[in-house]
DNA sequence: CGTAGGTTTGACTGATCTCAAGTTTGGTGG
DNA sequence: CCACCAAACTTGAGATCAGTCAAACCTACG
């Protein structure tokens, strides 16, 4: 599937113009940026821990997520990303990557080579700036992941996590936060909140009998968000309103 | 106590130097900013989480932390900080601090105005790509921080903190990471690990009895650095060269 | 319509927490 | 300089949350 390069751009500056303000000037430079778009199917790389990483990706459709794995084997997920999100900025100055990004369903994204982006952070303040918070709002998910399974019980976790994911689908504008199709399995749920998939699906019933969702499979309906977000101790401040 | 101007520069020249390139019209730049020399004593705050956040600040002498708190209460420290770290650039482009900066020890640091920052990384885009990546660095952390949590078993937790604090410390030029002094309570690193300060002491015993430490309160001796790397699963690519 | 991956559930195990008490230590005031 | 006190460390016993192992079921896709 091909959109044609305004829509590429477009997508684009719209983000960017959330993370701060572009002029004329930053949103023509945006606009001559390479980049391509690129499909690729569930389970593919995006990038692979240990390897160079030399693009950034927007995407467009689908889901990804950034995992990295322990010595022991085990698989830890340190964040989704849905349409909307660029993607491996955070490897921006790296030369090894330090996660992977992999595809959790078949996805569409605009690729673009890191270079260009670095050089158009250095000739254009505001878009850096831009840049540079996005990659501030994601570090700050990432802390409250730490916290999130250094300090909470697992129903507790699962539920912090259905609610980061409700409130960032709804602001990338893909649809109501108290109906969606979770698009992860309970084991990369597990893979996310330090669980195993047998606890999570326990958890997502407990969930279910306490009436605050109401589920089959990965249909999730939230029928008490006040009291889901009570018990997943979620507060959207950390996502700095630009999730 | 107070210093000299240039001994506050020369640092934050010499942790910027390490971080990116700077040429002779970066570091004028640098010395042109304003900065204070400021003591705390242990357990103050030098932000805190909720409160807006106008400062920055490069760590002279001591240890902070930073942490955020579960509405149960529970406190979750989200990473460490030593002698030539530069602490809450995280907050840089936010009106409202995330998380708290805590001494866990008598602290000397410079203050710099974040606004003075922002205008400095606006003019000078070398100095914005090291202050840029100083952060990525500080995300990468976070990553491992949820990996270690969320995948390790309590003794690796506490195996891979102490690697990561030898290797820091020793990088920043505060001593062998063969031997040194605990900054932080075992409570503390039960904040910091998702542990219990009771299972904390038993793991540092457990570290012990394996002979890889030796240890006497806060004073440590990794006797087996290799064991305790791979009980730790510690591997530093993360810190990428410039913690 | 067979198969693989995902979900669901039960029984049992075990790592970590909780509670509790005793010990050590560093700082402070008399 | 010493005595006291609060904070930190240490250790034990019992409780519990989450993991492990195992099996059944479902369903989308080839």
């Amino acid at each position: 599937m091909r959109t044609n390069d305004n829509d590429i751009f477009g997508s684009v500056i719209q983000k960017l113009g959330r993370l701060g303000e572009l002029g004329k000037v930053e949103q023509d430079a945006i606009r001559r940026l390479p980049a391509t778009i690129e499909t690729a199917s569930n389970h593919a790389f995006l990038v692979r821990e240990g390897m160079p990483s030399g693009d950034c990706y927007l995407l467009l459709a689908g889901y990804v997520c950034r995992h990295k794995v322990a010595s022991n084997g085990g698989r830890q997920i340190v964040s989704f990303h849905m349409a909307g999100d660029i993607v491996d900025l955070q490897h921006l100055f790296f030369a090894t990557a330090d996660h992977s990004v992999q595809a959790i369903t078949e996805v569409k994204y605009a690729q673009i080579p890191s270079l260009a982006l670095r050089r158009l952070a250095k000739d254009y303040p505001l878009i850096a700036e831009a840049l540079w918070r996005d990659t501030l709002v994601d570090a700050s998910v990432f802390r409250e992941w730490v916290l999130n399974i250094g300090q909470r019980d697992a129903k507790s976790r699962v539920a912090h996590m259905l609610c980061e994911f409700a409130i960032r689908r709804e602001a990338a504008g893909l649809g109501s936060p108290e109906r969606f199709d979770l698009p992860m399995s309970q084991e990369q749920i597990g893979d996310a909140t330090g669980l195993t998939s047998v606890h999570v699906n326990r958890m997502l019933r407990a969930l279910g009998e306490d009436g605050v969702i109401d589920r089959d499979k990965r249909d999730v309906r939230i029928t008490d968000w006040k009291r889901l977000r009570d018990i997943g101790g979620f507060d959207p401040m950390y996502l700095h309103n630009v999730a």
